[in-house]
DNA sequence: GTGGTCTAGACCACC
DNA sequence: GTGGTCTAGACCACG
């Protein structure tokens, strides 16, 4: 369902983190399901229980999921973290345009761009 | 001329290289003109010269500066980098609108943010 | 009567045990008067009987309750435990003012505040 | 500078977090200060480095220290989370409050004990 | 079986 | 030397 890239620079635990939070944001998990359990998840990917944990940890404490010890890890409701997740975006969205600026791209450029250009919704990692 | 934050999370060489990349492409170091030299800015900015070295090193392997053995480093002409630079920053911004499109944020209203953000707040830190 | 909340870091038996406490002390709960049995209460609130049993444990080490084997639990007279109670809230308050101390919060500032806030709003989760 | 108990219920990252905690918002430990090391803390206490990085890193989240890889961990300006951390300790009030509002304890009583009584400024434990 | 804590020891990037 | 990540394996409380 999610995917890691060792090759990343990006820590093991925040590319799982950063799945999750796509699935949930997406809607593809939904309120209070259950997610795949710590073991389960580091048996999957062959990762180290500790460092889902770090992810499954991080994940709670920005707010997208809850854990119950003894029962499990479940999902928010999206309504609760969706418009943070997207103001989130919006501030990487200002360290882009800043760079554009700087490198003299008009911002009418940039604008068609995000209007044309088609996510193939496809990782190519 | 460049900015450190030292509580930035990324680290220092990279953070002077991608300053003297901007000044390089906002035409504010000109063509041929000599970059400071590894000790001069160490000084100035009190940075170890290694990490200045190891920024000036990424700078010329990446093609924004030549150096000269014994004369010192000196910036290549914009042009010969500009293309690239700007097609690296859209591909930061491919990332960003994936993201977008994962949220279900629309691409009109990021197309109009992109309009109407002003972005003259450089580096609030 | 009680409220349990699975999201609570607190485990479900110290929450079930807490809210008899809160029952007892408030005289909501009167002297002999028979408690839910374990299967009632485990049924009602879909929560585990070994749960249950925990929390009733901890209820009769603690001294708010009596089992009759075969017939029972039973809240004690709540005059038999007030006084202990309220001294481990003090003590409670005690870690609290503690803090304030170290925070450099003025003692005049915090009585003010425990006259005139209201806590009416119970359990806002 | 700081105590550990190992009896605490309360995990030692916690104990080690909320200890500089306290170091830092009462000034003992001045803006940009440097803290111990990862390493150095940890053999002083006899404790896993891990762990004390885990307090670390939680320190850094909640933003009362900085790291800066490869140089440290610096306390920030404490009026830069003084009123944060005072909110917090309100917030634990709050609860007090609430269990002696349940246990029928007056509030003048609480208050005339917050004016009168006075703090060891020593842990007992 | 679940999440959570802790230890031990390794490796990395950065300075 | 520093902070940071990751692995391996143990133990605990909870359900």
């Amino acid at each position: 369902m999610i995917s890691i890239n060792y090759r990343d620079s990006r820590p093991v635990y925040e590319q799982v983190c950063d799945g999750f939070k796509k699935l949930i944001i997406a809607g593809l998990i939904k309120k209070d399901e259950k997610m795949p359990s710590v073991r389960e998840l580091a048996s999957q990917y062959a990762i180290n229980p500790n460092t889902i944990q770090r992810a499954y940890r991080d994940l709670e404490t920005q707010g997208y999921i809850y854990s119950v010890p003894g029962k499990g890890s479940f999902a928010v409701d999206v309504k609760e973290v969706s418009d943070k997740h997207v103001a989130e975006i919006y501030e990487r969205l200002d360290a882009v345009l800043a760079d554009f600026d700087v490198a003299g791209e008009p911002r009418k450029n940039v604008a068609e761009y995000v209007l044309n250009q088609k996510g193939d919704c496809r990782d190519k990692s």
